[in-house]
DNA sequence: CTGAAAGCGCTTACAG
DNA sequence: CTGAAAGCGCTTACAG
């Protein structure tokens, strides 16, 4: 045995629902009701069950309750990848409501471009039954993932997904107000020449914040200098490329709002050895509020994501707990979809224009 | 209803090991050996079985095994905050080892400083009744947690534990010797004034990291000046206050090692700042190769550790696999505690000193 | 090499 | 308000 089993077992075997019904001298029927809040148990009787259960420290045994009834008191959580520090705040959020719920956290992490994803998938779902599972991009869009939650009739919620879909609930931030909030931060503090970097493709944020940033300059009646708008992936190399490319230009911007926090690292530390100073020289943006936007110099400016709420949100969603009432920024757009509140961040990287705006810096 | 569960269900009911017993014309025991792949099933009776599982998508149940039997098929992997990083390379690895073996992983985080964790531990336990379970820092030396734990029997495995104990196994990285590794790279650079800025007091890591450090430089007959020795506590904050202190100095060094990457992150910035070129001015080095440090430039030089081989060892030591020979640089200093080798990673934040050592800046 | 019986600890569907 | 019986889908301990 390579284990400590082999030690002696310091506790006695766990009491069951047998011992504490003998104890209680009660049958165990009415145990089962005490501890599912039942109704129609006298006081009483309810009292002395209670006490008889925390005496015994009796823990109802998952594997019993799931093979008798419906449920099993498991939440799937699947990801892929992401963002290590987006994954583990969805998680952090997810396992916490779990347990204040009674329920458990399976976390499995899959590899989207498997082949046989959706046997995976299936696989994890009809040996757990788990009560409900919950996907992070990019699985929440996966189709075969998908398909093979709904035949196996697993009530799912998706987080941030790319396409909302009516017959799975979502849970998501406003990417296009938050963009134009972050946007509407330069333009108040000065700015009029702001380029902005494009996220991944492939990603459903990376249009929606486009769409925020060009929406809150027209609203301002600031020109999009198409020179100014660059293709980016959300990698930090994307954003030193960028960067280069921006500071080639005769007319240079001012600030740079970076669809996410890696790609305004890049600007960062691009423009910084090229000898800018920031935010005097050029002000930068980014969006995620990621761990690393605060180990830099200056601290970015950034969009933080409510994530650790999206997750307990989406786990409520799953065991039917209402939502708390005063979250702030809720809002429903249909019963399944919510929309929950994001926060700016300001740091360093952004101040007014040193230079004034509209003119080319000196060569 | 608020969940998808009211939409027609696609799937007819699952198969059990009665259906599959049936079409194979066998008791159910027999399936069971099949599936357990136990000996004494003849050849074409296992094929047939094997046949209608296949045919009929058959998965057992999670819950009946873990009912019956003496398995739960359950790894559990408690964590507390720490790097958000860490955490997840650890899941991520248990996790996809999990599903190599049918395993599942239950993730909980725990606060550390809860006054009933030993309870909150206890409970996990007793309902889950997990195989096995995994600990990471700082929950890993917590008494109350390996109490709890202990006492229900619970095999457990402790990722880079402070101290190792005898009745249970751990896995964990030579922190010494990577330490002192890094430390001779700036050494043979060329490197003689080293600053070192020591890790949080009450991580067990900061000390053994300490000890590598002076272990190279004594080795390498190379003074440690004692005003280049500065506390710190693995924050990035620290990395600056650090280099303020040190930058005042008549005799500034040439290099610093910072005990993890986001004090590195600290001292990069902080310098910079200052007007000095790095790597030229300073060559710095971090520990972790966590992901900001290749979110900077220059992109840091530090030490990866096997954080996810960890994990993947964890989990081999618990459910009793056998560990993959040919691991590279895995030893074993008893049967149950395993070393797993680090990597040192060359980045940009590394040079020989452009300054002769030994000599004071020009003010 | 194979199987019949009992039982794991709960919930379900009834009955009173 | 309370309980006796059956059964969830497996494994265990035996028997042959």
């Amino acid at each position: 045995m390579t284990t400590p089993r082999s030690s002696p077992p310091v506790a006695s075997a766990a009491a069951t629902i047998n011992d504490v019904a003998k104890q209680a001298g009660v049958s165990i029927k009415t145990v089962s009701r005490v501890m599912n809040n039942e109704p129609g148990v006298r006081p009483d009787t309810r009292a002395k069950v209670l006490q008889v259960m925390t005496a015994l420290r009796y823990r109802p045994s998952q594997s019993a309750r799931s093979l008798a009834g419906a449920r099993s008191f498991l939440i799937g959580l699947l990801y892929f990848d992401p963002s290590a520090a987006f994954v583990s705040r969805v998680q952090q959020g997810a396992t916490m409501r779990c347990r204040e719920a009674g329920y458990h956290l399976v976390v499995e992490s899959m590899d989207n471009d498997a082949h046989d994803l959706g046997e995976q998938v299936h696989r994890m779902v009809s040996t757990l039954r788990p009560d409900g599972m919950i996907l992070t991009p990019p699985l929440c869009d996966n189709p075969h993932v998908l398909k093979a939650l709904h035949d196996s009739g697993t009530p799912t919620v998706l987080v941030s997904p790319a396409r909302q879909r009516k017959d799975m609930p979502s849970v998501r931030m406003d990417d296009v107000h938050a963009a134009e909030e972050i946007t509407n931060l330069l333009i108040g503090l000065g700015h009029r020449r702001i380029a902005f970097i494009r996220g991944a493709a492939d990603q459903a944020a990376s249009a929606l914040r486009e769409q925020g940033f060009v929406k809150a300059m027209k609203a301002a009646r600031v020109e999009i200098a198409p020179e100014l708008v660059i293709d980016g992936d959300f990698r930090f190399e994307a954003g030193v490329a960028a960067t280069h490319q921006l500071l080639k230009l005769r007319h240079r911007p001012t600030a740079v709002f970076a669809s996410n926090d890696d790609m305004a690292l890049g600007v960062l530390a691009a423009a910084q050895r090229q000898g800018l100073a920031i935010p005097g020289d050029l002000a930068i943006v980014g969006f995620d509020d990621s761990p690393a936007s605060s180990l830099v110099w200056p601290p970015l400016t950034t969009m933080r994501q409510p994530t650790m709420a999206m997750a307990r949100t989406a786990v409520d969603l799953l065991i039917g707990t209402p939502t708390v009432e005063g979250t702030p920024g809720t809002r429903t757009s249909s019963a399944m979809q919510r929309v929950l509140a994001h926060e700016l961040v300001v740091r360093d990287s952004t101040a007014a224009p040193t230079r004034p705006a509209r003119r080319a810096p000196h060569a």
